[in-house]
RNA sequence: UCCCCUGUAGCUCAGCUGGCAGAGCAAGUGGCUGUUAACCACUGGGUCCGGUGUUCGAGCCACCGCGGGGGAGCCA
């Protein structure tokens, strides 16, 4: 099946009076005496087709009646001649010979307007949003980026798993969960009866997944070499600009492999996914720089071609208490890292990503390798400027006897776990993997400031609709 | 969950010490011009988030509620 040319693909074209049809959205409509211009999008690139509709010539009469509908947001369909443009501002334009709408936006009624709009408004209108440039932009950088990181992982040998959505165990241990259930909840309550999870759909209380990383060491521990990448769900009630209630997160999972090689793939992987936004998606990384983050691809072009810092969190901490001053929460050894702080090391210290190893056990998971020294474990945070976290992944602790102990000291259920700890009972391997949340990649690809604009309908305490 | 800011035209906002509701953009009309964030002129457009109170009088002050934004914590 041959589908007709694109907006994207007939820009590609050179112009010489061919015959190509538009099919799009109208974006702008500027009249003049002698010539009507229309900038049509069909979202497949940032750019605009400009189609003119000359007054003097002959189809005139076909589409005069049709001006007062040809408003920001109708869909139309335009047939005419890719012909070279006269003026400055394109390469190339339409010279239009007819002209359909097949839908209509009436301007008193249709949201979006021929200006620009805040943020806060377009996020009330997320059916519409991405009738914009910005999330047009942000919905063309997020599939490319999504297809790049399948490319990343298939490229050096790692086998996608689909790690389940609803999960009955509540020991994923990465925080609050999302209760699934089929009971009638209101008759139960109504009738004054107790909740018999016997009688719900699993036989026992079921969640939505937070974390699809023990069940993926499953399958690292047979095929090597693994990697998640699908939604996760957290029922914190976290109201900032970096988190959502549901989210895409990539967990990759590496066996017989430490935190150096896990250093190194982390590194890998976001100096190539940065590579490919610059290569493929450059003028819609262009539109970002110049409108919504200056410098950002003067930053990302840094990313890509310099070594992330790496530093213990031992040095981090040395690093922060030279400028305690300057912090709101005293920087200490034990204590976890603040906003204030990662931002510090990332902008100050280090000017780019930085990757901290080594934290101690307390403020970490009860599934990370316990190293030689007794408090501290072999995770690994890579932070990067702006935002802070956007990895976190560490070696496992692939000795069950102090994966057993760890569990006890942290007063875990070992039974919960026993599918867990049979990975360590037959045929153990050091392993080692991390999670990257999908939409602080586009946070910091994009330089997009708030997680909720990179996700096409985001789901957050109080915000679900759409 | 905590702290701070905020809610006025379709959008973004101004509105002083409480005294007749304003601007820019958008829209509509007309003009001009191969225009391109088009330009010029005119016109229409308001439950000042909701409720209660104080006052001769509330967009403005007080209290309660709801919505939005930013920061913190939790984390990815």
């Amino acid at each position: 099946m041959d589908l007709p040319l694109t907006i994207r693909q007939i820009l590609a074209l050179e112009p010489t009076g061919q015959k190509v049809e538009i099919r799009g959205w109208l974006r702008t409509k500027r009249e003049t005496k002698n010539a009507i211009f229309l900038e049509v999008n069909d979202g497949s690139c940032l750019r605009n087709i400009q189609c003119v509709l000359g007054t003097e010539s002959p189809q005139r009469a076909s589409w005069e009646n049709l001006l007062p509908r040809l408003t920001t947001g109708a869909s139309i369909i335009a047939q005419g001649n890719l012909v070279p443009s006269p003026a400055k501002g394109q390469a190339a334009e339409v010279a239009v010979e007819s002209l359909r709408i097949i839908g209509d936006a009436p301007a008193d009624t249709y949201p979006l307007q021929k200006k620009a709009h805040s943020m806060e408004f377009l996020r009330e209108i997320a059916h519409l949003r991405v009738r914009t440039n910005t999330f047009g932009a942000i919905a063309r950088v997020r599939n490319r980026m999504a297809f790049a990181i399948h490319q990343f992982f298939q490229e050096r040998g790692f086998y996608y798993v689909h790690t389940p959505i609803i999960t009955a165990s509540d020991c994923e241990g990465a925080g609050a969960m999302f209760q699934v259930t089929t009971l009638d909840l209101d008759a139960l309550a109504q009738a004054g009866k107790p909740v018999d999870y016997d009688k719900d759909f699993f036989g026992k209380k079921a969640y939505l997944t937070v974390s699809g990383q023990l069940n993926v060491e499953t399958y690292c521990q047979a095929l090597s070499r693994v990697y998640t990448f699908g939604p996760t769900f957290r029922a914190e009630n976290s109201n900032t600009t970096r988190h959502l209630a549901e989210f895409w997160m990539i967990e990759p999972e590496m066996a017989f492999a430490d935190i150096r090689d896990n250093i190194a793939l982390a590194t890998d992987f976001i100096q190539y996914l940065v590579a490919v936004a610059l290569r493929d998606c450059a003028s819609d990384l262009e539109f970002f720089d110049q409108r919504i983050q200056p410098g950002l691809l003067a930053s990302l072009e840094k990313v890509v071609s310099s070594p992330f810092t790496h530093m213990t969190y031992t040095e981090a901490v040395r690093e922060l208490e030279k400028a305690a001053g300057s912090f709101e929460f005293k920087p200490f050894w034990g204590c976890d890292l603040q906003s204030e702080h990662e931002k510090y090391l990332t902008e100050k210290v280090a000017g780019g990503p930085v990757v901290v190893t080594d934290y101690p056990k307390e403020i970490k998971a009860f599934y990370m390798k316990q190293n030689e020294d007794g408090r501290t474990v072999a995770a690994m945070d890579v932070l990067v400027p702006r935002f802070g976290e956007i990895i976190g992944g560490s070696e496992r602790e692939w000795r069950l006897d102090l994966l057993e102990k760890r569990i006890d000291e942290l007063g875990l259920s070992k039974d919960a776990y026993r599918w867990y700890l049979d990975l360590r009972r037959f045929g153990s391997t050091p392993h080692a993997g991390f999670g990257l949340g999908f939409e602080r990649l586009l946070l910091y690809i994009t330089g997009m400031t708030n997680i909720r604009d990179v996700i096409p309908f985001p789901r957050a305490p109080r915000l679900a609709d759409f």
